[in-house]
DNA sequence: GTCTATACTTTGATAGAC
DNA sequence: GTCTATCAAAGTATAGAC
């Protein structure tokens, strides 16, 4: 009877690895010695590496799923809600080793738009659009579709450049967030 | 006797190729076929591959350079040079085939900071926010940092979001820096 | 029978020799 | 310019431990 955390162990590592190295900078041998799985383990539970890298995408996307929640749940107002979305966006980007989206940075590796992992982020980011544009309705904005595109251009910013300017830019996004909100809202 | 443009013919291909499929993905002899000159013939003109990547971004860099010269000539005031800045901006990052910034990219894909590679595309964007700075300084902006810090946020985000949602992203991208200027120069 | 460990094959890369 | 050395990676097969 086959091990039911296997799976979850080597996820896990390739996860840390991809997150910290990239996708293609990391080896199969690696997250093999890392996770201190055997090789046919490994690949009994993942087909091949493609599979893997479309594993660890669907679990970034379920953390962006995570983060809106936490952010519905953390604030009132739907305008407090994209606020609070730049706030954790921020500390995601900003993180010790953060190198960036995940997702983002996936759709660079694999530029090809045939390429699973390709589709899995360009799906995301059509998603996300969608929320946000949803979020934004439910303020009292003239425009809401211009405001969550303003959001979700703050939040793309944000995390290009959060691993290189740090702190001091999550807290800038923040700011610039809610200054955005208010000027949408006001009136 | 060596070709003279060997050189550029070379660096020219790569430059192509390295922003269409990114540096990971292209080989050496692709750039070879692509080319047309012999193996030899490149190994003379770059020694590796590491010193090909760097010569591309110096020219990433330049274009940069050029960028923010013809936002200084196209529009009469800074607070209008800096909104010409995004307009430009939007421009090569919703081209057909665009995949982003070509620097932040090769961040990206060479995490390591001891990499030239990285280096030279790190160096790059603390001379850009120093750019910015200074052209916001220029402005009746209160707070300028505030200001250049802004608008660099919405050129990263442009950049990444760009090659998604296209010319939409731009046309908002500019509206959105106007609407940014405006208010960071008004009272 | 499930896992680990390792040897092997194939492929494609950089780089250098001639 | 072609040919070759070297190396690393993906994936497969095999041998052995609990």
């Amino acid at each position: 009877m086959p091990t039911p955390d296997a799976r979850e162990r080597i996820l896990e590592t390739a996860t840390r690895l991809f997150d910290r190295h990239g996708v293609h900078a990391v080896g199969m041998q690696e997250i093999i010695d890392e996770c201190g799985c055997g090789k046919n383990l490994l690949y009994s539970r993942f087909a091949s590496k493609d599979d893997l890298v479309v594993a660890y995408l669907r679990r970034r996307v379920e953390d962006w799923e995570q983060l809106v929640a936490d952010a519905r749940e953390a604030a009132g107002t739907p305008a407090a809600q994209l606020v609070e979305l730049v706030r954790e966006a921020g500390v995601r980007a900003t993180a010790p080793g953060a190198r960036g989206c995940p997702l983002r940075n996936t759709v660079v590796e694999f530029p090809g738009r045939e390429h699973p992992a390709h589709r899995v982020s360009a799906d995301h980011f059509a998603r996300v659009r969608t929320q946000l544009r949803e979020l934004a309705r439910a303020t009292s904005a003239a425009e809401p579709d211009r405001l969550a595109d303003r959001i979700l251009l703050i939040i793309d910013g944000l995390y290009a450049h959060g691993p290189i300017f740090g702190e001091d830019a999550a807290k800038a996004a923040v700011e610039f967030a809610e200054d955005v909100v208010r000027a949408a809202t006001a009136g």
